[in-house]
DNA sequence: CGTACGGTTGACGAGTGTCAAGGGTAGTGG
DNA sequence: CCACTACCCTTGACACTCGTCAACCGTACG
């Protein structure tokens, strides 16, 4: 561990490649564990994109090519059956990384669809070249070994959400869980925050149907515990409320 | 990668402590990233450690001390509300690895109970130890990120089967990946297999009753999918007609 | 201004939970 | 070896939450 993780000094900043030295998830993200001069080399076969809402990043069953870090928006990860019913298992966030659905090497298939659920910033690498820096870099494969217990922690407690708890509950949960995450980033805490789902993908990720969800909505409303301005800004929660709802 | 990941050779047999060089699990472990010396260290701090069915390894808010490879037999995550309510969030088979549930470092409590399912042999280790080899050995690190992400993606499949499968759906995926995982291991492919969980503890597993889950097991015999000697022994699956069942 | 899409609300129904009773089975002690 | 007990499993009757279907509303956008 005799590796820096340390925030950018002033003094650093001008070393940093000019994508990355303005980056905002710079430090938060796995590229936190890379030198000024090794982000000059990622950053040499790193590519922006950008999505739209509701465009497709990959398709489940397609070959994955890539590894990217969420630069800013937030990513769905979908699993759709013939029939319709889909399940989102996973929302990314800024400084989440995606790509490493299954297996670290080897030509892999995507498990599920990666969507943009907002507008979406990506930095994305291609996949061998990734590879090839974690096993230069044991810090990186660490910081990547962290964000996976975190991952696998978050899928757990949804699969508690999902196994056992009431209508009531999930979307207090929901509404916790996203305000947590949302507010650790660029927007203010005060004016509260953008859903980053409509109706219909909350009831997707939560296990119900929109119809459930939105009374939950309403029956919250009436009860003043939320307040929103629109149907997708959130203007305030009762943090302890909810927690109360939230069951376990 | 300058790693062996070789399977044992018969030559390497003697050089392996006495515990490790009959270890059912030597080489599809975390430890097959060891060499022979490697594993003198990592037996001198280990212990075997025997649990009967039922019995708890870990409670939910302890402070977790160790960390543990799964000799043989079942072992079961749980999460339980105050109101009675459970949910098994993971089941742990031999090989598998358990202890790490969400920081690397740093005094940590068990974020879920770890329960015998079965009769259990563990292997164990101290934490600060284990830690230390794991900056020590990269090809370790790399593995046990591999592990983690098979775990997450075991994860999302259940999330996906709690969110939106039906009781049907439901016992029939239970039966496959139980069947799947009792079947890599000592027991031999022939005659069925033992259910690690009774019914109650499926139940638990896939979000749905006792009553439910036993109805559909009744169903399922009716039909000829699943035959079965005694409430425990499954005698015989029928592969296709369960994943027809098992939806998505 | 019209259209499309997402959100809300109501009426009703289905699937699963709850409650209760009875049956098996394994383990224990006489 | 049998009987007793406790626990687990199974089955039935009924209840309730949430899903389904349908209508309507609000807002955004052409």
């Amino acid at each position: 561990m005799t590796h820096t993780q340390a925030f950018a000094e002033p003094s650093d900043l001008e070393f940093l490649p000019n994508v990355c030295s303005g980056c905002a998830i710079r430090n938060s993200s796995l590229c936190g564990a890379l030198t000024a001069e090794e982000l000059h080399g990622l950053n040499r076969i790193s590519l922006r994109r950008k999505l739209e809402r509701g465009q497709h990043y990959a398709i489940e069953g397609d070959a994955s090519r890539q590894f990217a870090n969420v630069v800013s928006g937030v990513a769905k990860l979908v699993r759709t059956a013939r029939d319709g019913r889909t399940q989102i298992v996973g929302l990314l966030f800024p400084s989440d990384f995606l790509g490493f659905n299954s297996k670290v090497h080897g030509d892999d298939t995507e498990l599920y669809s990666i969507e943009a659920a907002t507008d979406l910033q990506l930095c994305t690498f291609p996949r061998e070249k990734f590879v090839g820096l974690l096993s230069k870099h044991p810090e990186l494969e660490h910081r990547m070994l962290q964000r996976t217990f975190d991952e696998l922690q978050v899928a757990r407690e949804w699969m508690v959400l999902l196994g056992r708890k009431t209508a009531k509950e999930r979307v207090a949960t929901f509404l916790l869980h996203v305000a947590k995450r949302m507010k650790n980033q660029s927007c203010t805490a005060q004016d509260g925050f953008n859903l980053p789902l409509n109706r219909s993908e909350i009831a997707d990720h939560i296990g119900l149907t929109v119809e459930t969800v939105s009374r939950q909505f309403s029956q919250m409303r009436k009860k003043g515990i939320l307040e929103m301005k629109g149907v997708r800004h959130v203007s305030r929660i009762d943090i302890d409320g909810l927690t109360e709802l939230a069951g376990f």
